[in-house]
DNA sequence: GGGCATCATCCGCTTCAGCGGATAAGGAGG
DNA sequence: CCTCCTTATCCGCTGAAGCGGATGATGCCC
């Protein structure tokens, strides 16, 4: 039997997040829909396959280490991203900073990013020190970071 | 066979991100392991269970659709968001937003984006103006934005 | 009451993700 | 030369993802 690794199990997590998405999408439990109606409402909205005893599966947590094109057929019908839908014991430590899609709202924020991509290492480090200097100027907290990679020299 | 769904086959791309991914941990392809090595690695650093075979697999094309616990095991090895690796047919709409995610694969840019948020707009505005003449030093092409989420949906 | 629809739940089946254990080819070292 | 290790590639198996088709229970209409 495969024994939890982490020590903590991390199970329950998707077969509500499942019920939860449901319940936000037909708020009104009398007319809502049950899962042969859903999955056939999935199936119509997004052209992929989909069973109702799936859905089933998955909403008691009989089943939960879907694959990508169950994950993508649910993001899409349900219209969150797919991220959101991975169980919370698969993300990775790089996925910690995709809480940085939020810092990201804003535009301008996005806008750099986007532009420093593809400079060199030695231009990203004056950059960094600049918007260091500006938080400390506009009396911002100063940013914490783990920083424990090893060999981890700039891709591309 | 798998019938295609969409018309528009969506599979080569993992495949090459595997070997991108391989490529930029070991880019000494002198000394770069093969499959097994690795796959031993992989093991040892996550913890996680993941064969030989199987990853010779994923990155020659023959099995596309993983399952959760093998994407996280990935992405954890590899420190990509999990998301990073999700097959480009995958994503919803929702996910269009995290699409720079891609771009954030650089370290430095990721901490500067990070540290860019809650600056005032002022100073994002002389930031932006500074990696900009900072890629005209460089010689990289000017990046075009699109402006297409205007309006936004209104989700999240 | 009897029919008809939908519900949640289960059982058994097929398909494929994922792996173990071959195989042959390419070095390194004796 | 032969042996040992590692490589990429393949074959065949197990287990689970995912589905089709039961089942009984509930509610609606006649």
């Amino acid at each position: 039997m495969d024994p939890e690794r982490g020590g903590q199990h991390t199970g329950c997590g998707l077969a509500a997040k499942i019920t939860r998405m449901i319940e936000t999408r037909y708020p009104d439990h009398r007319t809502r829909p049950g899962f042969a109606k859903l999955a056939t409402e999935i199936r119509e909205h997004t052209g992929k396959p989909m069973s109702a005893t799936y859905l089933w599966e998955l909403a008691t947590g009989r089943k939960r280490n879907l694959t990508q094109e169950t994950l993508g057929t649910l993001a899409a019908f349900f219209d969150v991203p797919a991220e959101y839908l991975l169980d919370d014991g698969v993300r990775s430590r790089a996925d910690a900073e995709a809480n940085l899609t939020v810092a990201l709202r804003n535009r301008k924020v996005r806008s750099i990013a986007l532009r420093a991509d593809g400079l060199s290492d030695h231009t990203l480090d004056a950059l960094l020190a600049m918007v260091d200097e500006a938080r400390r100027i506009e009396r911002l907290a100063p940013v914490e970071e783990r920083s424990d990679d090893a060999a981890g020299p700039g891709d591309r």
